[in-house]
DNA sequence: CGCGCCTTTGAAGGAGCTCAATTTAGGTGG
DNA sequence: CCACCTAAATTGAGCTCCTTCAAAGGCGCG
């Protein structure tokens, strides 16, 4: 059985939890269930807009798609037609440079958005890889815009999540310019936590979907070195790891890490 | 008496000058030419829409705004309302870490867009600073989304440069992600000198607007390391420099400083 | 149970940083 | 026009943080 999300806010959340995967090809399936009634929704492309916007948004996703872990979603180069929206799971993008190193460009889950890399040049521009089996949304892009000409609110909002995606890339850039490796583990950690948060599961405690050459891979640094960060901040009592599973003990210390 | 950007190609190009500067303040004044009839249309905001689509677009450009070198066009948090697109002139765009360290996220030279950061928080996100006096055109935002959704090719077109500024950024985080020093300051030189080429500059001559602290802001390094960088392309043969002024001697053989 | 993948940890090496001194260029005012 | 001043650039020497290379242990899965 596949996670699906607790967007639920309760006082105890839900761990997120482990990736599970099977073995069988991606497909394509009308969508079952409507933006309206998606537990995402407030943090998903409809946060923001009202019922009929919503309702209208609804109208042009026809259609989920299945990836299974390690698959791609689209590939550098594949030609551009729709944005996605991951309704369960998680993916990576990555560029690859020459030879073989990979940079990871973003972790997208639950309710984040994918492809919008590929409108420039009416081609991807990066590799999406499903990290455990996933299902997303997929969005028409033509149908988007064409409702961003009817209706001013949706326009409005698709603008700013194209604009929220350069902003996210400048923390990025900032990271890999100018933070040591603590301060970029410990940026990570605390992102990522507030991203699971909002949509209903623990803050402090969760399991990643990322192996530490991955992590190593999205902030500039060698998997030992990750693994040798995330060592010094257990024995600091900072956090406690157990591979995958990541227990956040003493936050605010883990803030002020940045804040030196 | 201030630069203007010899656009034409000839087989003679221009070598994009050193930068002047006054030390009047900052001002507005009504536009005096139209995007029909600018220089810069075939690299700025109108590349690719038709003569009519330019012309609806030159009506909502009412203003020109002067930014004197070191002063800002806009800060973080300032309240957003419009993009501008670079008349001549040169701007940095940086984002700042809790002490003073700075991180540059992009130069923008003539033709090319500032302010697209600011549509998600309608606050923008980080400063931009005029690295020689320099001329806007100020394109109002509300207009802008107006225009958007009359004209299905000035959207489409606006989506593009908004994901084109996505992908853009994705260099950069390859950049600061897995290159070393050589590659990021080959990268940048073949990079800047690629853009003046399309503005019917010299690609192989050049002055540079910013100092080598400002490169290596921008390039994740520090200045020192920049200098030496220089000097060592330079006993190779592969550029000239003297001080702001580079020549690049050999683009193949920096080109296969990045494919090893 | 054994194999492969992931993770952890150690030891040595190196790319780039820090600190510092010197040179150069451009701007200012006598 | 020249002396002076400041900002920018260059270069050297030593150090540091992260990488590289290597080995061993853990966990999940067939």
């Amino acid at each position: 059985m596949l996670a699906t999300a607790p967007i639920r806010s309760e006082s105890h959340h839900a761990v997120y939890p482990l990736a599970q995967s099977t073995t069988e090809a991606q497909h394509t399936a009308p969508a079952q269930s409507r933006c309206s009634s998606c537990a995402l929704r407030h943090v998903c492309l409809p946060s923001g807009l009202s019922a009929e916007e919503v309702e209208r948004l609804d109208s042009i996703i026809h259609f989920r798609r299945h990836v299974k872990r390690a698959q791609a979603l689209y590939r550098v180069g594949d030609a551009f037609e729709s944005i996605y929206a991951v309704h369960y799971g998680s993916f990576k993008t990555t560029v690859l440079y020459d030879d073989g190193r990979e940079q990871i460009t973003g972790f997208q889950i639950a309710g984040e958005l994918l492809g919008l890399d590929g409108i420039s040049a009416e081609k991807y521009s990066c590799d999406a890889i499903a990290m455990e089996d996933s299902e997303l949304c997929v969005i028409p892009f033509q149908h988007l815009e064409e409702l961003c000409r009817q209706h001013e609110q949706i326009q409005r909002h698709f603008n700013k999540m194209m604009s929220g995606e350069i902003v996210r890339e400048y923390g990025l850039i900032l990271l890999l310019g100018n933070m040591r490796a603590e301060e970029r583990v410990a940026t990570f950690l605390l992102n990522l936590s507030q991203r699971l948060e909002a949509r209903g599961y623990s803050s402090s405690e969760f399991n990643l979907r990322m192996t530490r050459e991955e992590i190593g891979d999205y902030l500039g640094m060698k998997l030992e070195t990750v693994s040798r960060t995330f060592s010094r901040f257990q024995e600091q009592g900072l956090i406690s790891t157990h591979q995958k599973h990541i227990r956040i003990l003493d936050k605010e210390r883990l803030k002020r890490i940045l804040a030196r």
